[in-house]
DNA sequence: CGACCCGCTGGAAACGTTTCCGGATGGCGT
DNA sequence: ACGCCATCCGGAAACGTTTCCAGCGGGTCG
């Protein structure tokens, strides 16, 4: 249970050398290869382990990133923190968990407390950010690579990608495959990735010149099955002329999945009478069934470049700001296909 | 970007102090009013924050607290992941996430670099288990809590399930809704879930007295949807005298997707013609259609249940080892419904 | 043969914090 | 009025490591 841990000194001493002669023949830096047998044995046979905190104390280096986000739980942020481990764990450095909380002013909190030095670098991926944020990130201690919205500031490390585009490209292949009545089920608004999402939206309706009327738009006040299930059924309601939607382009795959229940519920049929996107390309949507066809915004990528910002943040702290984007992708599977089973 | 942080020592010599009083007045410790107002004063005034890798070397505590998995990317350990930052955050440790990988060995490695003490104590969940590990958790120089199953061993804390009880209350509620011929769909053998699962199926099986030829097993190469449906596959197959499975039990909501696959192939109504049970408890498996009749084994209580033992031990490290049951709940949904639709 | 340099070693400082200990001061009880 | 105790303060040590600096020896080149 509690075995005192033996000290470098300690191991100095059964060796019968300095102190810095130990350090320097474990580290293999300048020492003659007697020395580094000698003391390598004696550290075997001690079973001696370094202590990351004093050496943390001394190098200024604590081999330590964080990676915050609202919650852990949703599989997007699963999935970039897998990437970022597995970037980050073969150089040496260990990934903290943190949580931002949902308001802008947990975020900013968490990032003010970078100041004590637990860690040597942040991941972040803000939910709703504004200027005390951006600001605190600017006076961060140790580098930060935002990912999501880049902040519009140059000169912060981000890694984003461009969802707005990605809604674009669902709304283009519903038209492509002959839909016509394309209606919008959006998040929250005032969250960065809902506002986003609204603007590709809008601007694709305008782009395949859809009048206003052929538009519908319903905002589910939260990214979940449940809160999609609600929206969706307004969205799906016939209009007053009894016409009703063809296709749901959905800002999320959880608020697909609701739209595709709604549909259900109302005696619809997906895809044969509504077509239905989701975008992050979940396993959840992928397993779906009808599995959804989703706009992958490459989570996975997205860990993995800001974990590679970092790493070369930590290099070179004096390079200019690098801003990754990953391009947004359609999956194309079964929630859309021209004639689908009745299912 | 880089604000050389002020240290505590430019603190006290700001409020014209010493050292020691600087410390106490901020800790509120044998410290005058006076003197804590002058010094809160000066850190406000530098924007002091205290740095954590000194106060560790010095305290021998990192407030940190390490979540071993075999892969982050799980539902289940997200859950897990999610209730032990939740229980953990509020006393001031952070969470830091490591992989086993999935062999023991590696698992093994992991406690042993415990001694480098980069943290205050572990929870891991190990996949397989051997007496290696038991071993090196033993002669640990932190606490170690195990979640899954309990190492057979009474001195280390743990915090497990009686998965193989859970697989008895599916096959219980199956029987009592008249299915007669239960297939299992497990996961590799030599997993410690699979292993346990197995047992309880072996067992529920004798007790229910189902005769060796009415019982069939296979088991899946993966616990993922890919390897169920193609195990299922075989699974579901007609017997020799054209007879086929009622039901399915699976070890995994994964799995159990598969199988419901694997049955709509084969032109099976689900649960219709088949009724399937998963395990986990899964979002997936509540959001899939039909929702999957799931045995809980109840994550998020694992880990709160192991943070929980955690800060227990960590506050006393001489109590002796507690070993926390969670045990399985049958949640019953769709999947098993007595007479389904025939989707 | 002397000067210089290079490789190796040991002493000591430094990183930033907490806390032990001794001393000073003030108040209170006797 | 004196002693005692509680309260508060400052000096200094300690946690475990890395690294600067100086010294020492041996080899090489001029």
């Amino acid at each position: 249970m509690t075995s005192s841990r033996a000290t470098l000194i300690e191991v100095a001493r059964h060796a019968g050398v300095s102190l810095a002669s130990t350090s320097r023949a474990l580290h293999g830096t300048g020492a003659s290869p007697a020395m580094v047998e000698r003391v390598r044995a004696a550290a075997e046979e001690l079973g001696y382990s370094p202590d990351v905190t004093g050496r943390s104390l001394r190098m200024k280096k604590t081999f330590q990133v964080a990676f915050a986000v609202a919650d852990i739980g949703n599989p997007v942020y699963v999935e970039m923190l897998t990437a970022i481990h597995e970037v980050l764990s073969p150089h040496g450095y260990r990934v903290v968990v943190m949580t931002t909380g949902d308001t802008a002013g947990a975020a900013t909190d968490l990032v003010r407390s970078l100041g004590s030095g637990f860690v040597d670098a942040l991941v972040i991926s803000p939910l709703r950010a504004d200027d005390a944020l951006a600001d605190e990130i600017r006076r961060a201690p140790v580098p930060v690579v935002v990912v999501g919205r880049s902040l519009d500031d140059g000169a912060i490390d981000s890694v984003s990608t461009d969802s707005a585009d990605g809604i674009g490209q669902a709304v283009d292949h519903l038209v492509r495959s002959g839909r016509r009545r394309i209606g919008f089920l959006n998040g929250p608004l005032d969250t960065t990735p809902g506002r986003a999402r609204q603007r590709g939206f809008d601007a694709a309706a305008r782009a395949n010149g859809f009048p206003a009327e052929r538009t519908t738009v319903e905002v589910a006040d939260d990214f979940t099955v449940a809160a999609g299930l609600r929206a969706a059924r307004a969205l799906l309601a016939p209009a007053a002329d009894g016409s009703r939607l063809d296709a749901v382009v959905a800002a999320n795959d959880l608020l697909a999945i609701g739209a595709v229940r709604a549909a259900r519920e109302a005696g619809l049929t997906v895809p044969g009478d509504v077509a239905v996107t989701g975008m992050d390309d979940t396993e959840l949507g992928r397993v779906y069934e009808p599995s959804l066809t989703s706009v992958s915004l490459g989570s996975s990528e997205r860990g993995a470049a800001a974990a590679r910002a970092v790493l070369a943040r930590l290099e070179d702290g004096e390079a200019p700001a690098q801003h990754v984007v990953i391009g947004p992708r359609l999956l194309v599977r079964e929630s859309t296909a021209a004639e689908g089973s009745s299912r």
